[in-house]
RNA sequence: GUCGCUAUAGCUCAGCUGGAUAGAGCGACCGCCUCCUAAGCGGUAGGUCGGAGGUUCGAAUCCUCUUAGCGACGCCA
């Protein structure tokens, strides 16, 4: 369905051909003054100096030629240059009629589909999730639903990271507290135990304590990486062990995940690169793309056009061993072998911008990927406390996301009791709800790339710009649509009347935006501007709300167009919200 | 040291890629519930957009310099 701004501007392009002027200057945006106008158009000024000619005559030319109009109820030449415009109600109305008929309320599927693989999670196995995972899930799982929505083929991976001293490390101390299993005899050669030796709770206490034994013995480290190097180089007991490792392990992630309200297509890790190491080093060899230097296998990955230094790209450490460059090419290998992707995003933390920029060269110049692969950095800021410094516990620790959700949940709970009279099951379900929204709307509500502050307070707060207030004003309007199918009416689609009042006009004007919203969020892979548009959604309602007695109304034909409205601006914010990776209750 | 990011109201953040009087929320103050959820709505106060130049009819937005904070800079991931 063709943006109400396109449909405008077109009007106003066609008008500033008819006045004889370059149509190109007849761009519309939505008004900055919406107490003169609702739309505007600058296009008189840009144009002065081309015509040389003052631009209120231009802006009047124009306006001349708008007389009649079908899509402006007003147009108007102001001061230096403007043209201020409003448009006509009926038109309002028959857009969002039209929009409310449409699947997905007017967004169009993209023309060109593209694959796009998302990897936005990144946990290590055998650890549990903490804040700094936070981040890359949410706003991953929202990329990758607008994408969806838009009509993309969007593959989210979640990319554990499973290989490397970390397994080494949990295997040896396994082996310190339990020589007894059978994984540790050589000798054995029957069948595994299919149970796994170990819960994820000692699995989650074992690796920090292997992992801090490691650094004050010396000996017990070289026993770790000799494991790792077992364990990699096929050993039975070892790899039988990594199994039970990552089904333990991943059965916890997936339930903390879900917990988010996040799903990955894909549980790839990094073993599963491995494969393809070494054929990919001896073709960057033999192709003379790699060259030792300083005994590591390096890539040069300069560039004339280069500020500042960039370093080689690395692929083999001096002494011969992959690391974690080598595993992240192979596994851009794997990925062009089994989706053929047309794009690869990483949303991760931005101080490893530098790093994915050598990556990149680096597939790119040993022609990994295809001339128009798109490989793309997303990178996130940092998630501060109410100190501006790195989100800890209040004991000073790493916070676990669990206990996160936990306490804001915890948090929500009890301001639900307050206000409401529910019953308690309800609240539960309801708290987490809320406070899954509280979450991550305010995470999302900022601009990724950016810092920012992790205000609990002021997140489950139903006041102001957060999730709450969102799910607030949805289930306001859903409790109006239940008391009115009660009554016996009808939710069926049907005309949307012209505005009765300024705020109705004010709010009809916010849901013809949506579809642009959505595209412009998804080209620039900002959610923020999803939040932004709610916001100014909800509120546009709440106003119209205030000053309207909808089930009261005595007209059954404004009455209905008022339900239309209602259930237009429900399912836009109910969209909205899912492409935030959210929902909403049916009380609160 | 080199390069990058950030700086907007007391606090937390927007600002549609150069336009009119820079916007919200929180906090402060003042109003509004016999009426569909007052977890709401309306209003008041609060800013030389870090600083200095420059480009332009016009700059928070573009360029240069500068200050402060943060970050990255070959065998970690």
């Amino acid at each position: 369905m063709k943006k109400f701004i396109d449909f405008i501007t077109e009007e106003m392009t066609a008008a500033f051909e008819k006045a004889g002027y370059d149509g190109k200057y007849g761009k519309v945006t939505i008004s900055n003054r919406p107490d003169l106008c609702e739309f505007q158009c600058n296009g008189a000024m840009a144009g002065a100096k081309e015509y040389k000619k003052a631009p209120v005559m231009i802006a009047q030319d124009v306006t001349g030629c708008l007389e009649g109009s079908a899509v402006f109820s007003s147009a108007e030449a102001v001061k230096p240059g403007f043209i201020n415009l409003k448009v006509k109600e009926e038109l309002l109305g028959e857009y969002l009629r039209k929009m409310q008929e449409e699947e997905h309320l007017g967004v169009d599927r993209t023309q060109n589909p593209k694959t796009i693989i998302l990897d936005y999670g990144g946990p290590n196995v055998a650890k549990p999730l903490h804040v700094g995972h936070l981040r890359s899930a949410i706003i991953g799982e929202s990329i990758k639903r607008t994408g969806r929505y838009l009509g993309h083929n969007m593959i989210g991976d979640v990319h554990l990271g499973d290989w490397g001293l970390q397994m080494g490390l949990i295997i040896t101390e396994l082996k310190e507290r339990k020589p007894e299993l059978v994984y540790f005899r050589e000798d054995y050669e029957g069948e595994y135990p299919k149970e796994p030796p170990f819960t994820i709770g000692e699995l989650e206490e074992i690796y920090p304590a292997a992992s801090a034994r490691s650094k004050e013995d010396e000996e017990y480290k070289e026993r770790a990486m000799e494991a790792t190097h077992q364990l990699q180089q096929g050993n039975r007991g070892y790899h039988a062990l990594w199994n039970h490792i990552m089904t333990v392990s991943v059965n916890d992630l997936k339930k903390n995940y879900e917990k988010l309200n996040v799903t990955f297509d894909l549980w790839k890790k990094e073993s599963d690169a491995q494969p393809y190491i070494p054929e990919m080093v001896e073709y960057m060899k033999k192709e003379g793309y790699a060259h030792l230097d300083e005994g590591a296998l390096v890539v040069d990955v300069k560039e004339e056009s280069d500020t500042k230094e960039i370093p080689p790209c690395m692929i083999l450490k001096s002494d011969g061993a992959s690391l974690y460059n080598t595993t992240d090419l192979a596994t851009i290998v794997e990925r062009m072998k089994l989706f053929h992707p047309d794009e690869i995003i990483y949303v991760v933390d931005k101080r490893q911008e530098l790093y994915f920029t050598q990556v990149f060269r680096c597939a790119r110049k040993t022609k990994l990927v295809e001339e128009n692969t798109g490989l793309y950095f997303l990178g996130f800021g940092t998630m501060n406390g109410k100190d501006g410094k790195p989100f800890k516990t209040r004991e000073g620790g790493v916070m676990r996301l669990e206990r996160l959700l936990s306490e804001i949940t915890d948090e929500m709970y009890k301001k639900i009791i307050e206000n409401r009279n529910v019953k308690d099951e309800d609240a539960r379900a309801t708290a987490e709800t809320v406070g899954l929204s509280a979450i991550k709307y305010g995470d999302l509500s900022n601009q990724a790339s950016k810092d920012y502050v992790f205000d609990v307070d002021r997140f489950t707060s139903f006041e102001g710009d957060t999730g709450p207030y969102i799910l607030y004003t949805t289930v306001r309007i859903k409790s109006i649509l239940n008391r009115f199918l009660q009554e016996g009416g009808s939710l069926e689609k049907g005309s949307i009347q012209g505005a009765s009042s300024e705020s109705e006009k004010a709010l009809m004007l916010e849901l013809c935006r949506f579809n642009q919203v959505v595209e412009n969020a998804f080209d620039e892979k900002a959610p923020h501007k999803i939040c932004g548009y709610i916001y100014g959604l909800a509120n546009a309602f709440n106003r119209f709300y205030h000053e309207t007695k909808i089930l009261s109304e005595e007209n059954d034909q404004q009455k209905a167009s008022w339900i239309h409205l209602l259930t237009l601006t429900r399912d836009v914010l109910e969209t909205s919200i899912d492409l935030l990776g959210f929902s909403a209750p049916e009380r609160m």
